[in-house]
RNA sequence: CGGGGUAUAGCUCAGUCUGGUAGAGCACUGGUUUUGGGAACCAGGGGUCGCAUGUUCGAAUCCUGCUGCCCCGACCA
């Protein structure tokens, strides 16, 4: 059972039981349309600067790209583990970041006086972990990543969850023997982003980029083009139309061709760019510049950490060296509003199926009336055993109420149940991207949902 | 951290200039009528006006200090 699965399981999933307190007034604090349509679809609640509370209906799409995240890491051979929050001050004064990193980096102490830091990333501790128990080199290669919140004190958080103080990201972290073998595991991550921004509905531009306090010398940021994007990118118009990696990619396998086809074309945020290079290599027709949102970045760093903090192993020939290490972030409560800023229209948010928090949602037009009642009813039934995953508006609301709220959430497909059409045992089937708008009959319409669905859950692409 | 705004009901806001005991719409509660794009009517409930201090017979309104939040910039997943 998936995670998602376990909250569509039993008989609830009717909005007169559920908490959904939408509003239909923006609340002022909001300036970007992802931060405002969170707040308007209740999916979070600021509880302070930076600091957000997920409520039911954000909580479920953060579980469903949590869960793509798990499955594309697994599949490119990474293991999932978990660090804590709170970290020793002991490990960040080994590293040298102690003093290194800014007040962005909240530090406090526990009762004994004892320092500690709220982690604002894990590359020391995950570095303490690797050298306790990894002494050959046999052992390698190896990724371990984890799910975690992070705190990072910003001088200015904005913009939702875009840029919180608090937020929850995947990092993991790859330990080779030698450069070669570290740039394979850089390699393994690098596809696996492109597979999992591509499930995620957002697929991402991988741009060279700087390596900012995590350090190191090869860096990627991928970016999602979006009007609101806090950074400025320059690429070549072709990198939209690059093929994402299969399901059936081995990642045993050397991927270094598939990198290297990705990265053969210009691409560069504002903070590295040579914009003479830019004019020079891409064509005038296929120049891009534009804004974006960075829902991920790769790093490969070398000994920064292992050296310092003595990560050391014995290679074949019985000498001790250190281990080259690669990071690799992902932050999923951005890219919840950035899936948003690719994916709305001025009703609404208009969620790609993989990660929509339910599936389907059945407007009953005239609650307390029989017809409507009972189709309803069975539709509801009918498509959890068929596994969809539903949402039943039965609250008391007017149609139009009905329909305003269904769109503002953006569930991808309405079936609207109403006195006219149920006298033919006939309901409408509505797509909330295209609002095309199709009758179907009662005993059809399951099938249809189904077929139309399945596709589009990505899960096999 | 520099600059600029703002704070009145759950939400959006009026009232502040010119001091006189608190308002609207939406939301909420009860009732009646409605039912295909955020329904109508009737009757209700809800605010120590961000906090503190001062001026005054009297402060949401004027003075002073503080705090939260938002925007622009520098910094970041």
């Amino acid at each position: 059972m998936t995670s998602w699965e376990y909250f569509t399981k039993g008989d609830f999933m009717r909005l007169s039981r559920y908490f959904l307190p939408t509003l239909k007034e923006t609340p002022k604090e909001a300036e970007i349309v992802s931060h405002r349509l969170m707040l308007r679809a209740a999916m979070i609640k600021q509880q302070s600067a930076g600091s957000y509370s997920w409520l039911p209906l954000g909580y479920k799409i953060l579980r469903k790209v949590q869960n793509i995240i798990e499955e594309e890491q697994n599949r490119a051979g990474a293991i999932e583990l978990l660090m804590p929050t709170l970290q020793p001050a002991e490990l960040w004064r080994e590293s040298g970041r102690y003093d290194a990193y800014g007040k962005e980096m909240l530090r406090i102490s526990d009762r004994s006086g004892r320092e500690m830091v709220y982690g604002p990333t894990n590359e020391e501790m995950i570095t303490d972990i690797f050298r306790a128990s990894v002494k050959s080199y046999k052992e390698l290669p190896l990724n371990l990543y984890h799910i975690q919140w992070k705190f990072r004190d910003e001088i200015r958080p904005r913009f939702g969850t875009m840029r919180s103080r608090e937020f929850l990201m995947k990092d993991a972290y790859s330990f080779d023997l030698d450069k070669k073998t570290a740039i394979a595991s850089y390699n393994r991550m690098f596809v696996a982003y492109l597979r999992t921004f591509y499930r995620l509905g957002i697929p991402a531009i991988p741009m060279r980029a700087e390596t900012g306090p995590i350090g190191g010398n090869l860096s990627h940021e991928f970016i999602v083009l979006a009007e609101t994007g806090e950074s400025k990118v320059y690429c070549h118009a072709d990198l939209l139309e690059k093929p994402i990696p299969a399901l059936d990619t081995d990642f045993d396998a050397d991927l270094a061709p598939i990198v290297n086809d990705w990265t053969s074309l210009f691409a560069a945020t504002e903070d590295v760019v040579d914009k003479d290079e830019f004019e020079r290599q891409v064509p005038k027709e296929k120049q891009i510049f534009a804004r974006g949102i960075e829902v991920g970045q790769t790093f490969y760093f070398g000994d920064k950490y292992s050296k310092p903090m003595g990560a050391t192993l014995t290679n074949e020939r019985g000498e001790e060296v250190a281990v080259h290490s690669g990071s690799y972030g992902i932050g999923l409560t951005r890219v919840v509003p950035a899936i948003i800023e690719a994916n709305h229209d001025e009703n609404g948010i208009i969620w790609p199926v993989s990660v929509a928090p339910f599936e389907l949602i059945i407007l009953n037009l005239k609650m307390g009336d029989k017809d409507c009642d009972k189709a309803c009813e069975e539709i509801y039934e009918q498509l959890l055993n068929a596994n969809i995953d539903v949402l039943y508006d039965d609250s008391e609301k007017g149609a139009g109420a009905k329909f305003a709220n269904a769109d503002l959430i953006g569930i991808p497909l309405q079936i609207i149940v109403g006195p006219k059409n149920i006298k033919n045992n006939e309901v409408e089937l509505k797509n909330r991207k295209t609002a095309e708008r199709e009758l179907f009959s009662l005993s059809e319409i399951i099938n249809k949902v189904v077929s139309i669905i399945e596709p589009l859950r990505m899960n096999k692409v």
